[in-house]
DNA sequence: TTCAATAACTGTAACGATTACAAATATAAT
DNA sequence: ATTATATTTGTAATCGTTACAGTTATTGAA
């Protein structure tokens, strides 16, 4: 191991310490493959990703870890097309957008104020999820191109 | 049946035709719940409440015709919390608002202009969803009480 | 340090929603 | 009528996720 993956793992381990969670290996592993990839992976994604590094992990323990890390409010859940749960650790405001075509998903910038006009005033709002769907650029480009 | 029902199932005829899909009996009794309950059903739930008429009715046929009409942009899917897949037939723009306590679902108005800045000049959007989740103002005043 | 209590993890089985598929039925076109 | 095509059914398979029981690791107290 690198030192600079020394450090790493020691500010995800402070990171979860901060949201009280036990630092285990596996959690650190987790939160370190959701900060390092900021692809929006599937559980399956993630698992079979640190199965490498972590030879005995299960697939078991990642959904255990997703859960403990949303509830400790480290990793936000997003509900894709097909019903498929992806994952962000990025917590800042951003809305998300997946291509149809090439199942891709983009970060992007949100700016949420007033669109729902003042209809929930009477809510208490604790999540905002926003997500486009289409084509991405390059899909754009060679549908149109076909 | 009554009058009023002939004519609604004459009228979601057309609509059907107007998208070029067949009005088949189950097509027309699917669009025609969709309709007149604005309450974001999951298949299942539209299986129940059509099997009640309609004895014999298979889930998987509900399923097909589910599929059939987001296919023609008669129906649009919205997919909650939990990865279930719910159906709306009320196409034109508004967001969704899930209470995490009660699990109902609220329409809400929308005001998508300028959300995303210019950020998807260079995509072609085709579809937003707009998910906010939180308590419902019922849920809220019981959950302040206890 | 040792021991008991608790927390974390594994692996298998169960589950629920959805899809695949083959057979049956209904509808449309000749 | 007859054939082709669409639609529907019912069962089995699939996929993502959760439940659960047993195992291993960690913590805190004696």
């Amino acid at each position: 191991m690198s030192e600079t993956k020394n450090i790493a793992n020691r500010e995800i381990m402070e990171e979860l310490r901060g949201a009280d969670v036990r630092p285990s290996t596996t959690r650190v592993h987790v939160l370190k493959y959701l900060r390092e990839h900021r692809n929006h992976p599937t559980v399956d994604r993630i698992y079979q990703n640190l199965i490498e590094t972590l030879p005995g992990l299960s697939r078991t323990s990642v959904y255990n870890t997703i859960g403990v890390l949303e509830r400790a409010g480290l990793v936000r859940p997003l509900s894709m097309e097909g019903g498929e749960m992806r994952y962000d650790a990025f917590t800042e405001d951003h809305a998300h957008f997946q291509c149809e075509r090439c199942g891709a998903i983009f970060d992007v910038p949100l700016n949420a104020s007033g669109i729902a006009g003042d209809a929930l005033r009477e809510f208490r709002v604790k999540r905002l999820d926003v997500l486009f769907w289409g084509l991405c650029p390059l899909c754009a480009k060679e549908h149109r191109e076909s």
